[in-house]
DNA sequence: GCATTAACACGTA
DNA sequence: TACGTGTTAATGC
């Protein structure tokens, strides 16, 4: 971990939404309470089950959020692409994390204090809002994940694992090639490495992907929509025989 | 049947 | 050298 240049951190902090929206008094107390710091692949930004300290954002790099089960298997959430926040359900509630977080390459984060976090949810009506409406956005995502996960094929699931990465709201900086390697991509769908290369195999066939070493270009978005609802109404056809 | 594990060859940073 | 990809045979639920 180490510290980085000031004004690389405010320029990110100006470009960020929810920056923007806030009154000139609110915006600079933000701009002067975060901090950031950089992790290198591996490193730790918040450990499952210590206290919520700040809300984090991702300048640039990817963070993981993923949880260890009993019998030690990695389950994983989500992952937060640069321009992405997370963790203000703890920071609001007052609870330890509920999961790890930790990066999945070189990642510049910030974290906004809990106290000045608080402070812009009780005073600014526009910074409330977002909060809403990015938790709402999160909420919908994990309904929508949930759907999938008991409908659709391993292509279907490993498909709407790479959507969920391109939410507008939650993720306002995507960029159609994901820096992800197969392995964390079936992390992220559920699956072992062997059925998601073959389901990324078949999405590549339907020219709904494009590969590449370390990562996956998502040829067009709304189609790769299309095909996860596609493979979930398949349940709701009449019996092929 | 379908998915996982473990292994292997090969390519890339 | 360490990591990622693509594939397969054996194994398990």
């Amino acid at each position: 971990m180490a510290k980085s240049e000031q004004s690389d951190l405010t320029a990110f902090l100006l470009s960020t939404y929810w920056v923007q929206m806030l009154s000139k008094g609110a915006r600079e107390r933000a701009l002067a309470d975060s901090y950031d710091r950089i992790y290198d692949v591996k490193d730790v930004v918040a450990r499952e089950g210590e206290p919520a300290s700040s809300w984090i954002g991702v300048v640039d790099g990817l963070l993981k959020v993923s949880s260890v089960t009993a019998s030690g298997k990695s389950i994983m959430f989500t992952a937060i692409p640069k321009g992405s926040w997370v963790g203000e359900g703890s920071v609001i509630k007052r609870e330890p994390r509920r999961y790890d977080i930790t990066a999945l390459r070189t990642t510049r984060a910030i974290h906004l204090p809990r106290p000045t976090f608080m402070w812009l949810l009780e005073t600014s009506v526009e910074f409330s809002r977002y909060i809403i409406d990015h938790l709402n956005e999160r909420a919908g995502q994990f309904i929508a994940m949930l759907e999938v996960a008991r409908i659709a094929d391993p292509a279907g699931r490993v498909a709407g694992a790479l959507c969920n990465l391109f939410n507008p709201v939650l993720y306002p900086k995507a960029r159609p090639l994901v820096n992800i390697s197969q392995e964390e991509l079936g992390e992220l769908a559920g699956f072992s490495r062997a059925t998601t290369n073959a389901a990324i195999a078949k999405l590549r066939k339907l020219d709904l992907v494009r590969t590449e070493y370390g990562g996956i270009l998502v040829l067009d978005v709304d189609r790769l929509r299309a095909f996860v609802q596609s493979v979930g109404m398949e349940d709701h056809l009449p019996e092929k025989k």
